[in-house]
DNA sequence: ACCTAATCGAGACGGTACGTCTGGTCTTTAG
DNA sequence: CTAAAGACCAGACGTACCGTCTCGATTAGGT
């Protein structure tokens, strides 16, 4: 854990420091504060000030834990995403259109969408941020993919590779994350387009489609 | 054309307008500024003075054409995703393989990326701007689908369906162009990973399969 | 006449100029809206965009008579200064207490107080405004006090000098008119307090006492 | 003192008061380029930001402490006419005629002489601003005239009244302030001619016989 | 019961950019 | 040559945030 600003990473946790520890309930309030100021004024007119005042909290509290607002908006967000899950509904098919359905809606929600595109475009210039990203919320949902390609080998709707006896099937699993999630997003915020149950089925079939091709091709 | 601020819209270019007429060349002037400066600065500091100074014009007369950054942004970049071709290339394979590395090239010119996804994170609370993003930009792109796919049935390598005779294929489409367009900007942009010709090759067995057990099915 | 911008020395109000004639029912419709604004918005509010709007005239031609505000609210105020007059009251002190009165009412006026005291600030560093102001406002005035001195002499209540005789009366005058005009000024801008009638004849008093104490003396 | 902007009435000065305290060099640093600007440009080319410049200072800074322009030059200003003194030089007449110099000097500084008449002009649209006037510069030099009457009657030069036993002796000295100040404002300023020896001699003249008339009359 | 040291709130600080408003000028078409 | 219209450059306006700083006041452990 930890992803704070100071803190240096040595006297990390510990108890035994000196000085008055740092608020844990402040953490909480920052956090919800950050979420509450992204659904009512959205990425651009959120400001550093306004979190604090919201949260009760300094603003000295702020920038002693986080570096600026592209981080603190990751950590307030990152919860968010690792609400998805991945209940076993019987088929590969069943299984994708349900985690497709559970990514809309969260980005349904103006604090997810307002916030993921807005510290993705920040990251193109930042590269600790995109790190952090794709530590905090990217590769975390991965383990979708992974455990659904398990479950549908466990089922026998796909074959079991080489790769994935050697552990090595990290391409096939980041392709198919890819696709999901850049889908759905490209749907649901660039063309400003329902996702529906049918553009689902349509989307399933096609990505299942390719799945199979590629195990007998 | 006229995606400009004021200039109500009945009289748009007309000559016999009263009053001096705007500059062109500080349009031409404003939007290569505009670009420059998303290349040197990204979009979160890049600043309206900016622009006018670079562009040699005053504050107000970029106020007087665009309502704000994000629309003067828009604008800039809506050009360079013209510049994206369909040369035929002899196979549906090559085709869609071509314009995914075109479209790679695009997403690695630092105008391009950091300006995508912000004004993609702004319009998720601005709704006509997103209706002038997708004017301007992400609609236009459709083409390449449809050329692609017409090129590909008269190759006899997809099947013509009821749907392509009365003119109704949108929504097979629309899918297409967000399953090529949204893989490609997750995997550059928030995978962080390169779109190389390894994984272009992958992607585009992936979606072929697809496509071909769609037209089986 | 002709206090306007252009309009070269030579070629004053010859008829037989070129051209489209300039229009004498625009001077009257600026010079009465610049009044009408400056009772609105006071001095430092008041534009010249505004003016040429209320006015019904374009901006430029507000430029071709008028090189600044300045300027245009001299002209557009003089009018009202020359308003005052001077009765034959039957006394020099009724004579002095009319004019002090009526001087008081102009005060009242907003427009006349807040451009008289911002166009003396501007003449401050402009000598050419500073001349301009001297000739249409203050020195038009001093007829007020060089008729009442006369008409005093000729009534025997002050005596008559050798200087009035040789016309050079000129620097009694000028200290007349000064202590007339900056007391009341004073009293009613900067002190702030009413020149009521208990108040005017006290200052009628001492101006009085101080004259006829200067005759004997 | 304390003629600040927010800093609400109750806490001023107070130690104990939360958060980092107001910078004292930073107030000296601004009335002190307020002053040098006021020299240089002049009241209508005077700006807010100009002076935080020279004085080394944020423009928030300025506006944390003054509402605007005018409370600035007020502030700025005021120093300058507490510079007025009365030394005891024998008779009325050489105390009234030594106070006369040193005002006609004071208006001959450029600061001076823009900044009173431009404050006068904003006042006359805002009382807020006309009782700060009042207070810091006008009423303080009130102190002449009563040092002036006192030291005269004690000479024997002035009857003692009863008002002045009462210490109402307002209005007379109210009147001879106003006739003082507003004649030496009128002549330097307004009809732009010199405070020299000759006229200053006639002006006390005029004065003292007007008081001597009112003492026997 | 002290001491040390990091925390907390509050709020001032130097900056930068905002979007608007004026001031004056220039460039049109129309009379 | 003037008029109305309106775009143009320049630059000040007052506000909002930024991220840093300086305060006095807490709040722990370590002594």
């Amino acid at each position: 854990m930890c992803r704070r600003h100071p803190l240096p990473p040595g006297a990390a946790g510990r108890s035994g420091r000196p000085g008055r520890p740092r608020s844990a309930a402040a953490d909480t309030a920052i956090l919800e504060a950050t979420r509450a100021a992204l659904v009512e004024l959205g990425w651009s007119k959120l400001s550093m000030g306004d979190v604090a005042t919201r949260a009760g909290v300094a603003k000295t509290t702020l920038y002693r834990r986080w570096a600026g607002k592209s981080e603190l908006v990751v950590d307030a967000v990152a919860v968010l995403f690792d609400e998805l899950e991945l209940p076993d509904r019987g088929s590969l098919a069943a299984d994708v259109e349900g985690v497709v359905r559970q990514f809309a809606a969260l980005l349904e929600r103006p604090e997810a969408k307002t916030a993921l595109m807005a510290v993705v475009a920040e990251s193109t210039r930042d590269e600790p941020l995109r790190e952090r990203i794709r530590a905090s919320i990217v590769d975390r949902q991965k383990r979708l993919v992974v455990e659904g390609r398990a479950r549908a080998q466990a089922r026998g709707e796909l074959p079991v590779t080489a790769d994935d006896r050697s552990g090595a099937a990290g391409a096939a699993d980041d392709l198919v994350f890819d696709v999901i999630a850049g889908t759905v997003v490209h749907r649901a915020l660039v063309s400003g387009q329902p996702v529906d149950g049918e553009w689902i089925r349509r989307f399933t079939a096609l990505l299942l489609g390719g799945l199979g091709a590629a195990a007998h091709g």
